[in-house]
Formats: structure tokens, C-alpha cells, sequence
DNA sequence: TGCCTAAATGCAAGTATTTGCATTTAATTA
DNA sequence: TAATTAAATGCAAATACTTGCATTTAGGCA
């Protein structure tokens, strides 16, 4: 289980304060934990504990939380980003493109190449993000096209 | 070399009409050849030959374009899409965070999985985006720390 | 050629996210 | 504990992109 106060503790080591504003989000993911949410949706749930923390801070600490690897940022294809507490172990993700449901898949690319010096570039990072259809989708999918 | 009457006809085979619009913004990726630029960009040499265009016109072009694989759309994680015609043979890119140049990679992650039925998923559609630094800022990057 | 209709466009407003700058505050040090 | 200061926040405006709806138009057909 995830706790918010090894989140603070990370977070301090890594030389960032810790704010009430900050405090109050890194304790909505440690409750929702493996949930996905988007920033509004954050905003909405931080708003209730503190009314005037503003969304620009909500923005910034996601931003924030996704680059030093606490939180996770994925694009579902509905135009809006989703976050949520990364599972510490590397992986990738399946992602419905009807439902949205995702899954965390623990095949990485990047084991099949050679990253120090791969066609002349030093690789620091990567994305890999798998779309398709969930098995209660495509039974769907299939149903209502007749097959 | 790519011919935007080439494209064109592409257009017209999956049922898309040919407007005024459509034919300056083919043109115009089919001159730039494979450079990439973004939305606004291709907005303002658009313009130069039809002051009336609306930016809502390129968006949705730009997505219907990259949805049926005439263009690529990329993320060089600078906040802002970038787009260019896709060479026809599956691919996927490395992208520099310093200077944003990119290069195409022929690996493909998918040929090492079943995709078929991929954990209860069926596949069809995937993303892998690989960042790094390239040879001349990785140098720029050790002169200017000093190693 | 003119008529017809679905597709495409223009426009204006909406949503999602980012940024600059003045103010506040966490956490270090005296 | 008070002073200090760099980091974080709030606010307002900017940017990037999307959407709904009324109008226009490409392209098929009489």
C-alpha cells in the first residue's frame, strides 16, 4: 500500500518542499491509488480540502510528480491526460479505445535495442502505448456489427 | 518524390472530397517533403495563398490526414504537435530534447508480441516515441558540463 | 448544365493546458 | 525565534486545440 508520507519523503529528498497544496494532492492519489484521473478531476477532489488552491498549481505539480517518476501520464485519445500513482516497477500500457480501461504490460522495447549509443543518439527516455480493444469491447464491437 | 496529386487521389479513394483547402494544404506538406512543422505553421503558409482559411479547417485536416496515414503526428514534447508526411513504411522516432531533430527507426516493438490477442486485447493501433540527445547536442552537452 | 445532399468549412465559443509576474511561504541559518 | 531567500502559489492572460452549429460547396445524378 501506498503511503503520502513516503511520497512527501521522495519528494523532499529530491529537494522539493512540501505545501499544503502538495500535501493535499499527494494525498488524493495515495486514496485513489491505482486509479487514472485527469487534472479537472484532481481539481475538483483537492478543491473540497483546501477552496482556493488554484489550477494552475494543480497543473504545475503534476507536471512535477509525472517527471520525477511518482505519478504516471498517459493519453487515453480522448484529448485530456491522465495520471496516476506509478507502480515503481518499469512498464508500458494497454489502453481500450472504447472504454478507456488500461493495463500495465511489463514488455519494454528498449530491451530489444541498445541504448547507449542506438543510431547516434543517447536515449533518455521513451513512450510506448499500445491502443486496441478490451475483450468486453470487441464482444460488443462484434455484436453489433452482426457478426 | 512525393506528388500532391499522388495524395490527392489517395484522398478521393477513401471517399474524401477535394476543396480549395485540402489542395493548398497537400501542396504545401508535399513541398516541404519531410520536414515537420506544427498546426500554426502550416496555418501561416496556408494563408499566404488563401487569406480566408480558417484554423479550424487545418486542425481537422491535420487529424483526418494523420488518421489515414498520409501524415505523421509527433510529440518532440515541446507542448505542441508536429506533423509531416509519413513515409509509407511502418516506423516510429527517435527525437532529440534539445535540438527537436528527429530520426525515423525501423524497430518495431509489435513484432515481438502476439497481436492478435495480446492479454485479452486486441491490437490495433500502437505508439512508441524514443527521446534522447543527439550526437551534436550530446556533444554540446559534455563541453558545456565540463567531462 | 442545374439540382441535390452529405461532407467540409467558417465562425465563435469552449476546453485543456501553460506561462509571466507579483506575492506568499517552507525551510535553512543566524 | 526572527530574518532570509529560493521555491511555490495565485491570478490573469496566453496558447493549443476542439466543438457545435449555421452556411457553403464538391461531386454525383437527372
Amino acid at each position: 500500500m501506498i503511503k503520502n508520507k513516503d511520497l512527501e519523503k521522495e519528494l523532499v529528498q529530491k529537494g522539493y518542499k512540501i505545501t499544503r497544496q502538495r500535501k493535499i494532492i499527494l494525498d488524493t492519489f495515495a486514496r485513489l491509488k491505482k486509479r487514472w484521473i485527469t487534472a479537472q478531476e484532481l481539481y475538483e477532489i483537492v478543491i473540497e480540502k483546501n477552496p482556493k488552491i488554484n489550477f494552475s498549481t494543480v497543473y504545475r505539480n503534476l507536471d512535477i510528480l509525472t517527471r520525477i517518476s511518482i505519478l504516471c501520464k498517459i493519453d487515453k485519445g480522448q484529448g485530456v491526460y491522465y495520471y496516476s500513482l506509478n507502480n515503481k516497477d518499469h512498464h508500458h500500457h494497454l489502453i481500450c479505445k472504447l472504454c478507456g480501461k488500461t493495463k500495465s504490460i511489463h514488455f519494454c522495447p528498449l530491451e530489444y535495442i541498445d541504448t547507449e549509443n542506438f543510431q547516434d543518439f543517447t536515449i533518455v527516455e521513451h513512450k510506448l502505448e499500445i491502443y486496441g480493444y478490451c475483450k468486453e469491447c470487441m464482444k460488443d464491437r462484434l455484436v453489433s456489427s452482426g457478426k
